[in-house]
DNA sequence: CAAATATACATAATTTTCTTATGCATAATA
DNA sequence: TATTATGCATAAGAAAATTATGTATATTTG
């Protein structure tokens, strides 16, 4: 979804956490809305999204609600009660991701160095 | 090298700055450092780590030295110039990106739910 | 008005990255 | 003496993404 690839695997997560922000949304409008909140720095791909919609819903963390807008089709996405939990299980992974990538990039000063 | 995807994506960011740090380093010896400071949290496999540092040294990005130590083959290494350059950018792409997973996790509170 | 862009979904082929499993070899520990 | 630790390596397969298409309607722009 983006040419850095520290992006890599963090789409679930990302999909997970706005829906439980917004209640419920469709795909497009997730691209834009982490087009936005990144400043354009993320670019959620389609060949990305739409699998990774499909997947989740296939594993009953999230539903499924279509409606037609302005003649043009909408798939509304909203989390399961199963996939409000398992959002929590992902945002505290990401949490400790974050802490120990800090923790690998902006080291304790190394003992080893002191003399 | 983890359970969580998360970690997709980042271990040449590591590799690279850990090499940074230490000036220079060999496989096994990552595999403990990183194992060390993420408190055992991130466990590097070695069906990850090799191809990745293979990757960096055709890329250019990492030079290697072969010695022998204690009858057992260690095979160190450090980064090029261009591989100096190079964690420059990467560390970074790694700051954007956990800046970015802030701003996406951790929003400022919405408009919308104002009334 | 025609062409381009935006909105909205979908999938197939390929690539990248990692897991899992295996293999070889030496040293240290239980 | 068997297991664990140290140290490297690769192959098969899975997972997740990229890239390239495809369909369709609405809106904007030249």
């Amino acid at each position: 979804m983006k040419n850095s690839q520290l992006y890599k695997g963090s789409l679930n997560t990302i999909i997970m956490k706005l829906l439980e922000e917004n209640g419920r949304m469709y795909g497009y409008e997730i691209t834009q809305k982490v087009k936005l909140i990144t400043k354009g720095e993320l670019n959620i791909t389609e060949g990305a999204l739409y699998p990774a919609l499909h997947k989740l819903e296939a594993d009953g963390l999230l539903d499924v609600e279509v409606e037609k807008v302005d003649n043009r089709m909408r798939k509304y996405y909203k989390l399961t009660e199963s996939g409000e939990k398992e959002t929590v299980n992902r945002l505290n992974e990401l949490e400790e991701f974050i802490k120990n990538m800090q923790s690998l990039v902006s080291p304790s000063p190394n003992p080893d160095l002191q003399f």
